[in-house]
DNA sequence: TTAATAGTGTCTATAAGACATTATATG
DNA sequence: CATATAATGTCTTATAGACACTATTAA
């Protein structure tokens, strides 16, 4: 039962979602976790490919944050390293089910976090490579629309912010951060200016240790408030027209 | 009645609600516009002042856009030049009628724009200046916490952007809007970069006439593309810590 | 002619872009 | 020692900040 200490008006009231974009970066390339909609004559948009997300449940969802961490940990089972607000939309057209409105969070998460279950519900969840702001399958409801926006601010927000290392495990080398970066924007990025970039706004801290591959092995570096952006003073490539 | 192509499930719903946080600049000061909220057993913070707002209506709103721009018509007669959602709080808390999520516009007006009526709810609707990120009576709900963000959100969005512009007419001179400017960020403003600034990003256009006052005249501008926000590639001045 | 405000110019500081150079690991 | 990648250095460019200086109106 909800708690109503002062009793509420009777108008018919909109249905209320939370969706999640969730984002990971994968074989150099951004991806965006979908799910399958359910078959069935009753459904809305049947057999598409949607935007991970559902009903409030006004029993076990405290606020629309901890009902958003609540369906990635369903679908990933993980704890996202970064979740923000992206905002939300309604109206009366975009479910067939009524007047609805959805409360849309976004979320990073690094590549290997992830284990989707293989198995029963494997063709259900799958990463979708994001190109030019789009992604492959035609999308169920609004969820195109949302999506292209949940583009935007992360490619817009990487150009000042720290945004991108969330696409990473908690340790990783510049030239893995630089990568990331790289990925989220779609454009090559000049090393010297990242490092001096990265490095001058104490973004990082260096672990000690180093990443052995085939060469030259690269410092490790952590972030220094995990969970929290830094901004940059300027944008990354003060774009000319 | 709601359009049904298919059912929807018989979930409880949330109560969803709109509110607007509607800023000028008067009096050299930010300001924003509240309005007390009725008295009444079974009304919610009786007496308390908070954000213009209300229920979505399902027959009459389309859509969370077009219900902002309901209500910021019905409190302040005008249109606004800007107005943009700032997000979404939803709880089962945050109303004592129940678990209910509110989405939130905020949007500027120029000074002149407004006349709120004098007689019948004069004392009900008006303007409260913006000190410290506060106002000062306490407010209803979580609506101090939403203007608090608000604030944020304008104040940061003015470091890089031609925002501060739409608390001004369509008409006005380079000294004007770095008032605007150093109203919304609470402190003074060089003149010579701010005017290099503005011009070289070409965000307004001289209209030929001038403004007449006690001294010397000062050039009119208007904004190029009314409507619309013009980003610098830097913030106003890079924070130091 | 003075006061006041509008508008310009000069110099410095900061951080990004381009790109060359040096460093350090593996095989 | 060859190769590949990590890391640094140098030079240029763009734009903000500080602040002095000039311009134009009303009274």
């Amino acid at each position: 039962m909800t708690k109503t200490a002062i009793p509420a008006p009777n108008y018919p009231r909109p249905l209320t979602t939370v969706d999640v974009v969730i984002f990971t970066a994968l074989d150099e390339q951004l991806q965006v976790l979908l799910v399958k909609r359910p078959d069935g004559p009753k459904e809305p948009f049947p057999g598409h490919w949607a935007l991970p997300g559902g009903f409030v449940d006004v029993d076990k969802d405290t606020s629309l944050e901890t009902c958003a961490l609540r369906k990635l940990k369903e679908k990933t089972g993980v704890d996202a390293p970064y979740l923000e607000q992206l905002g939300s939309w309604g109206s009366a057209e975009r479910d067939p089910r009524g007047w609805s409105a959805t409360h849309v969070y976004f979320a990073l998460l690094p590549q290997a976090a992830v284990q989707l279950e293989k198995g029963a519900n494997a063709a259900e969840v799958a990463w979708h490579p994001v190109i030019d702001h789009k992604v492959k399958p035609k999308l169920a409801f609004d969820h195109a629309e949302i999506l292209a926006v949940a583009i935007e601010r992360l490619r817009s927000k990487s150009e000042y912010s720290s945004l991108p290392a969330y696409l990473l495990p908690a340790e990783f080398t510049l030239p893995e951060l630089q990568q990331a970066y790289e990925v989220v924007l779609g454009r090559p990025v000049d090393k010297s200016a990242f490092r001096t970039r990265v490095l001058s706004a104490e973004v990082v801290e260096e672990t000690g240790d180093q990443r052995y591959t085939t060469n030259r092995p690269a410092a490790l570096y952590r972030l220094k408030q995990p969970g929290a952006l830094t901004f940059f003073p300027r944008t990354f490539s003060p774009r000319k027209d």
